[in-house]
DNA sequence: CAGTATCCGGGTAGATACTG
DNA sequence: CAGTATCTACCCGGATACTG
């Protein structure tokens, strides 16, 4: 047996692994969200970097982008049928990480 | 509902989320593995990161490290009790980056 | 409001050589 | 065999300022 990177493990962390993504999964994993709610509710990320992992998101098709052509602009993002179907692996991570933060080494 | 950075799902990717970490999780789930063996196995990665990231694995207590006093040297890996708990997610990360990863963006 | 644009520092990770 | 050590390049991500 031999693996390269490119292996299916990889390929979803590749889309789940950014700094803010899974946080931000677990946002709009119900109801449709507007850019600066998203903002609101992750004071830590800068709008550049919110911007970029969205982008990233909808590339992967995880999330889909509603522009409504108004002024001021208002932008939606909600899970795609594609990014639903990641909810059970971010619930799992959740109550993994829950669950286990607090233990450090073995002895 | 305000999100700082280290919450639940963010731990659990702090501690899989190393480029080489769910392989290497993967190769070692069902039976220990000599670190040679591994990176026989994962031919692209350097001994510095496979060093690395089973060490940083180490310390968050998801595999263990047994050193055989012999010559040559002789270590072999294994998953801790805690590692186990972490299978059912890489299981899923898996089957959903097989399935997945030929999808794009919706249209 | 929802973004770009630009600058910049620190850490991640590769290549290579060396060792108990 | 299973690691260190060192040197280096890159890119991630933060801060800040600007815009349709």
């Amino acid at each position: 047996m031999i693996i390269k990177s490119p292996c299916p493990v990889t390929t979803t962390l590749s889309v789940i692994g950014g700094k803010w993504k899974l946080i931000i999964l677990y946002i709009i994993r119900d109801e449709k969200k507007r850019f600066g709610e998203i903002k609101k509710i992750i004071p830590a990320i800068t709008q550049k970097m919110l911007t970029k992992q969205l982008r990233e998101l909808e590339c992967d098709g995880i999330i889909h982008r509603k522009v409504y052509p108004v002024v001021p602009p208002k932008v939606e993002y909600s899970l795609t049928k594609h990014g639903h179907s990641l909810t059970p692996i971010v619930d799992a991570m959740a109550i993994w990480g829950e669950a286990h933060s607090q233990f450090g080494p073995e002895k």
